[in-house]
DNA sequence: CAAAGTAGTCAACTAGGTTGTCTAACCTTA
DNA sequence: TAAGGTTAGACAACCTAGTTGACTACTTTG
C-alpha cells in the first residue's frame, strides 16, 4: 500500500482535475486554483490581501498579485478597512459570487461522487480523520493551503 | 466542514511540511519532493526518464532536469537499455538507497505518528478510501503524483 | 512620543516548469 | 525490406508564479 503522503496527493490531483476538466465543459473561465480559493475565504469572512496570502501559505506580494488579477478581471473590488488606513478589505463582486455558486456546485457533486464510489460512511470518516489530524499537527493555526511541490 | 478537497490540499502540506522540517533536523540534504518521489519509483521498478516524467505528472524534458541534477549530485546513474538503444535506465546508486532508506524511516515516522493521532483503524480507512477512489477515477493508469497548483 | 511593527506597492530575480525542434532508433505494415 | 509513423532523449527559447528586498505610510507598544 502506498505511503499515506502519496495517496493525498494523488487524490488531490485527481478530483484537481476533474474540477478543471469540467470548468471547460461548462464554458466557465478556468481560473486556477488559487483563485477559487480565494473566493472561498472571502465567502467566509472579510480579509486583507496579507490575510489572503496567510491563508493561501504564500508570501503577501504573490497574494497582491491574485488580488489585482481578480480585480481586474471583475471578480473582486477592494473597500477601505474601516479603522486602518493602511490596509483594504478585498470583496467578491456579484461576478465573484456567481463563479463562486457555480464552483461550489460543482465541487458538491465530485464530493457526491466520491461519496457514491466509496461509500459516504469512508468519505466521512476520511473527512474526520483528516480534520483530527490538521487540528493535531497545527492547532488552531493552519498551514498554508499551498500544497509544496 | 471543509471540502474533501481542501482537506487533502492541507494534510499533504501539513504532512510534507513536517517531512521537510526534520530532514533538515538530522541534516540530510534537503532536495525537493519530486527527487524523492523519483527514488520511490527507482526503488519499485526500471525506469527511464519518460517513465519518470509519467509518474511524476510532468513533461519529460522536466523530468530529463530532474534527473540530471540527481545525476550530478551522485543519487543516480544511467545505464544503457537492453534493448533499445534510444533509452537510458536510470537507477539509483549507493548513495541514493542510502538516502531513500533514511527518508522512508521519516515517512514512516510520520505516518505512525497520524495513525497515534488519529487512530490506526482511521488512517486505515483513510488510505482505503483513497485507494479506492483513485482506482474508480483513474483505473489502472493513474494521473501524476504531482499536484496541481 | 519614540521605537518597533505592519499593509501594501514596486522592482529585480529565480525556480521550475512549458512548447517546439531535432536526431537517432524503433515499430509497423504493405 | 523499405517507407512512414512513433518514441527516447537533448537542446533551446520562453513563461508563469512564485521569491527576496527595499520603501512609504500608517499603527501599536513601551
Amino acid at each position: 500500500m502506498e505511503p499515506v503522503t502519496m495517496l493525498l496527493a494523488m487524490s488531490y490531483r485527481a478530483i484537481g482535475d476533474q474540477f478543471h476538466d469540467r470548468l471547460e465543459q461548462i464554458g466557465l473561465e478556468p481560473l486556477r486554483p488559487a483563485h477559487g480559493y480565494v473566493f472561498r475565504l472571502l465567502k467566509a469572512k472579510r480579509a486583507t490581501t496579507v490575510d489572503i496570502g496567510q491563508h493561501l501559505g504564500v508570501t503577501k506580494q504573490a497574494a497582491a498579485k491574485i488580488v489585482n488579477e481578480l480585480d481586474e478581471w471583475g471578480y473582486v473590488t477592494r473597500e477601505p478597512h474601516p479603522t486602518d488606513k493602511r490596509a483594504q478589505y478585498v470583496t467578491l463582486t456579484g461576478k465573484g459570487r456567481d463563479y463562486l455558486r457555480l464552483a461550489d456546485n460543482l465541487w458538491s457533486d465530485l464530493e457526491n461522487e466520491m461519496a457514491e464510489a466509496i461509500g459516504p460512511g469512508t468519505l466521512d470518516t476520511i473527512k474526520q480523520g483528516l480534520t483530527a489530524y490538521l487540528q493535531h499537527v497545527h492547532g488552531d493555526d493552519q498551514p498554508g493551503l499551498r500544497p509544496v511541490w
